[in-house]
This record gives structure tokens, C-alpha cells and sequence, in this order.
DNA sequence: TTGTTTGTATTATATATAGTAATACAAATA
DNA sequence: TATTTGTATTACTATATATAATACAAACAA
């Protein structure tokens, strides 16, 4: 899977790197159980710190995304069972509420909303119905 | 309208009062034309510094929600008109699918994130269809 | 005119975070 | 035994955040 960072970007290096893995995942370009590069060989692709990549690995860890063998590195988590009753984070739907009230703001009206989130959920590999 | 920060919080106070009254004026909390507090005021009220309310209104000034006079001060912005073919921004674009992978790696399917979409759509004052 | 209130600019300071760098350690394995 | 793994530690630099004090120009009221 191809990575790749904005030096410029305000958003963390360790953050970026956490959230392309979490797409890739979800994508299914990573796919569960597959090994992740070690820190220091993802540290030396990317061009930056070690402790920067060791930092998203054990954010994704923390986050149960990856499970994290000393030896044998970083591997994708088994996925999560899809649960219709799954009630979404408090921490999501915060999040959700906000984007939505910016994106009504700007004028896009509920279905092109809907229908962007549509379009999104189908670039997933993700089963999701 | 009511506000209330998170000192605790990892987001930065202006970040989260700029949120909170994006939320405001979304929700019809905070009339088109209507009057803001001065930032002294509203710092007083909150208790925090000046320039971090200052902060936080200069931002809301760049992306369009006020509009600021230097003896008026600030007040919220005509809102935009509804577009069906408005294109989403690519910021809002990237935010949303990140959104939705870890919605969907959290075992959420498709069909619960719409609704959720809608549920909180309809908490939206601003007409949306 | 004079005085006040507005947003805003400036300067200084303290703290926290981000990122790098170098080094070292325990566990697992060849 | 020697190597590779994630991880911990320490030190340093740079940037972001927040506060504090002060000042200024514009707009308005008196």
C-alpha cells in the first residue's frame, strides 16, 4: 500500500499515518492479518522519525486497529463484526454532527449529502449491508 | 445561546468556540444578522483571554460564517442558498471518508450511518431539502 | 470636539505538543 | 550468540496555544 504525507499539513505526521492505515484498511488494500512494515523500514520509506511511526502503530494498537507482536511486528486486526445495533461513538457522532452543520451551511441539502456518504461507503471493502 | 468549553480538552479553545457557534447558527440557535458578543465580553463570560475569542471570530470571518464591522462587531452571516449541485469541498470530502472507515471498521453498516446522517440533519435549522 | 467602544495588532511569557536524534533494553528468533 | 522487533528514555528544536498588558484606528455618542 502506497503512503504518502504532507509535510506542510498542519495535521500531525503520526496522525496522517494513522489515518491512511485506517483507509487502507477499510479499503481492504490491507487486509486482516497482514504484516505491516516494521517501524524502522516505514520510518526510512517515509523519510521521517521512527518514533513518529512508532507513535501512529501504537495509536492504531490502542485503538484495536493493529495487534502488535514484539517479534513478529504490527498486523491488522481481525475485523469487527457488522452490527446493525452498533450504536456509533460519542466521539463520532459529535464529530458527524459538526461536519454536518458546516456542509448545511454551505448549502448541500441532506440527499447530496446522503448520497456523497453513499458513494464513500462503496469505496469501502468493507461489507456493509 | 449558550457555550460551554472543555479546558480539558486536546481540541484548543478558539477551535472549539469557533465549532460551537457553527453549531449555533446551523441550529437556528443564532439568527442570520444577528449580533455576537463583543470579544471582551464573550472572554469575560467564558473566562478566557481575549485574543483567543478574537481568535476564533477572525476565523469564522475567513470562512464566511461572520461578518465583522469594527465599530458593530460581529454578527452571523446571510446564509447561503441551498444548491443541489453544490460540490462538497475536497477538505469536507476527506474528513467525511475518513469518517466513514472508522464507522465501518466499527462494525457500523451503511444504512445506520444514514440514518444517523438524517437524524442529526433534521436537528439542523437551516432548511435542507 | 471629546470620550468611549469596537476589532485588531504587538510584544512578551509560559506551557504543551510535534518531530527529530541518539541510545538502550527486553523479547523473540535464527 | 547475534540479530531484529517494538519500546522506553533523554535531549533538543520548533511550533502552537493561551495568557497578559498595552496600544491603535475606526466608528459612534455625547
Amino acid at each position: 500500500m502506497l503512503i504518502s504525507l504532507k509535510l506542510e499539513s498542519e495535521v500531525p505526521l503520526y496522525e496522517q499515518l494513522r489515518n491512511e492505515i485506517i483507509l487502507g484498511i477499510a479499503k481492504g488494500l490491507l487486509q486482516p492479518e497482514e504484516k505491516l512494515p516494521t517501524v524502522r523500514q516505514l520510518a526510512d520509506e517515509l523519510g521521517i522519525n521512527n518514533m513518529t511511526v512508532n507513535k501512529a502503530y501504537a495509536l492504531l494498537k490502542q485503538e484495536g486497529y493493529l495487534v502488535i507482536d514484539r517479534r513478529h511486528g504490527a498486523k491488522v486486526s481481525l475485523p469487527f463484526k457488522k452490527q446493525t445495533s452498533a450504536a456509533p461513538s460519542e466521539q463520532l457522532e459529535q464529530k458527524l454532527e459538526l461536519m454536518v452543520a458546516e456542509a448545511a451551511l454551505q448549502g448541500l441539502t441532506a440527499d447530496s449529502f446522503h448520497k456523497l456518504c453513499s458513494a464513500i461507503y462503496n469505496k469501502m471493502h468493507i461489507l456493509h449491508n
